[in-house]
DNA sequence: CACTGTCTTGCAAACGAATGCAGGGGGAAA
DNA sequence: TTTCCCCCTGCATTCGTTTGCAAGACAGTG
């Protein structure tokens, strides 16, 4: 019980009267201990407020219960959410989420992730982020399981969890259709995401089978604000599409401010918006938004199952492409 | 370079041809070592892809490197802004936030403060949480500094850092007898909070100012769902407000979405509304909420300044409340 | 009473790095 | 050339745990 000092297994050894083994052991599950010094030791414990050192012990086990997250957009609110179901289900298990914040530049991942290694993670999820080949050769040398969430790669063959983005595209494809919408625009989100390539990819597919092509074309980014210079500059034109498909909420919120604000069109009567993920906002009357749902909480059990697989040492599943559902709202 | 196992600084420094403490002041800031075996070192670590182990560090160092961070609300977009902020600087001076959250119980805040306190962590942010004293006392008594966010206690000597609520309060009744409204209704947030007290308490006073009092008040536990009730309950009668002062921006959605699209109420012809907070939704054209700013940049500087004077040793000033600012969009 | 088997428990060696201490080497000054 | 001093470097200890190993305790059985 010094004053300031941290108390160690010592101090409760000592004050229970047994050797430091059985404080150890009092604390691992499964461990042999009587009853008679487990009690001893608990009540030395409590009585000093002693609790093990999370730290050492990660040092000898291996494990640091700690599981590494690197996350790139936080304001758009699907991964907040992401980040609270992660945390909650990882605190379940014992875990802990260490944040790593990848929004800066593209290429400091290599220095983020090193950064990450360092604190001897027994995990990493990646979120949207893309992951060079030979970063992810070092992340498997190092021997932590790596789980992309919302990306995949193709080129790899990382565990990667993700919606059918693909079937969502063509969803939003055959809704516009079946409102009779021939003109149909699509706002992409950064072209070197895998989930921008698939939903794209599943919308022209949608397109192609009632016989339609994509009739404009614009680049948002993932970013709000260019997603809205986006809009400006596709409804810019006497052309004007009947329909839009933003490539998440996030931006299709932004589009519909320019669209109803700025422009003065209405929602859907000139124009139909669908948007992707079915973040909260997305249900509120404010913009009312048809979209593609991706079930987050989902998506996390499936990073989570993954990564206790790896840890575990059994090699985890290829995960499918979770399902996707069209929400049908006001927008569309 | 064992094929799966970890290069420890003993692989490097045979490699090198040095010893193990070489390598160690090598990559330890201000050590002495000359620059040629420097370099040896440098090389031979890149080689074999070397990287310190912060926890092996740690343990000798007692400082970790990382902050826990507790946080109760992430569906309110201004914590994820604050803590997308709170990593980003922290990163920079070399930290890393390990999230807890506290969403579920209001009292298992004590078993989650005893689990951060286990990995060591060299500071605590509670973002929103309440602290009982006791625990406040563990926690110096650990010697980890602590940090309330947007939250403070009126009893405790805690470093607290908040926006001067109380200001921002009666800057809404000004603003709101400026426009010459006089049943004014309040939503309030969780009443256990320090943030919902100062904020209301600033409202009466402003109110009481202009010969004012309260007309209406229900509760919405800064939650969303509740709010929609509370607005529902607040609206329910023949002799209405024309104003309403809601705790924070992310309730204040919820109640202009339940007057302007169950009730039909007119936004702000009929019913003004003002917020707080200034998230960046209520920017968007679809709320135009008029609201009262808090800095979160601010905050989040003045957060991190405290805890690194406590880390280093100096006892950190006291922190004045941070001034608001009244932000004038088309709810009120 | 002796023997064997099952539980407990302590000892000591890890884990990976930082650091005080003392010794070695080299350069500069006389 | 000698002396002195400073800069480097290696040794050994330390941080707070876990855990294999072996010894001790104790009961049950013949």
């Amino acid at each position: 019980m010094s004053p300031q000092g941290k108390i160690t297994s010592l101090d409760v050894a000592k004050r229970a009267g047994v050797s430091r083994s059985a404080v150890s052991r009092v604390f691992t599950p499964g461990a042999s201990v009587s009853e008679r010094t487990a009690t001893k030791v608990r009540e030395a414990a409590d009585a000093l407020g002693y609790r093990p050192n999370v730290l050492a012990r990660a040092m000898l086990t291996g494990k640091s219960k700690i599981i590494g997250l690197v996350v790139a957009y936080l304001d758009n609110h699907f991964y907040p959410t992401m980040l609270e179901l992660l945390s909650d289900a990882l605190e379940r298990e014992g875990y802990h989420v260490l944040v790593f914040m990848a929004s800066h530049t593209a290429n400091d991942i290599e220095d983020v992730v090193s950064q990450i290694l360092d604190y001897q993670v027994d995990g990493l999820v990646l979120a949207s982020v893309a992951l060079s080949s030979d970063l992810a050769d070092r992340c498997r040398a190092s021997g932590v399981p790596v789980v992309l969430f919302n990306r995949k790669l193709e080129t790899q063959n990382e565990l990667a969890i993700v919606s059918d983005n693909h079937a969502g595209g063509r969803l939003a494809a055959e809704h516009f259709v079946q409102l009779g919408r021939t003109r149909i625009g699509h706002i992409a989100g950064w072209e070197g995401a895998s989930t921008q390539r698939d939903r794209e990819a599943g919308l022209m597919e949608g397109l192609r089978a009632a016989g339609l092509g994509l009739f404009a074309r614009e680049v948002g980014d993932f970013r709000l604000n260019r997603a809205q210079d986006a809009t400006r500059r596709m409804f810019d034109t006497d052309a004007r599409p009947d329909a839009v498909f933003v490539a998440n909420d996030y931006m299709a919120f932004g589009a519909m401010d320019v669209l109803r604000g700025e422009l003065g069109i209405s929602i859907p009567e000139d124009v139909a918006v669908i948007g992707f993920d079915d973040v909260p906002a997305a249900g509120w009357p404010a913009y009312g938004l048809t979209t593609i749902r991706q079930d987050a909480a989902a998506m996390v059990t499936a990073t989570i199952t993954a990564l206790m697989s790896e840890i575990h040492g059994e090699a985890a599943k290829e995960q499918a492409p979770l399902p996707v559902t069209l929400i049908k709202r006001t927008s569309a």
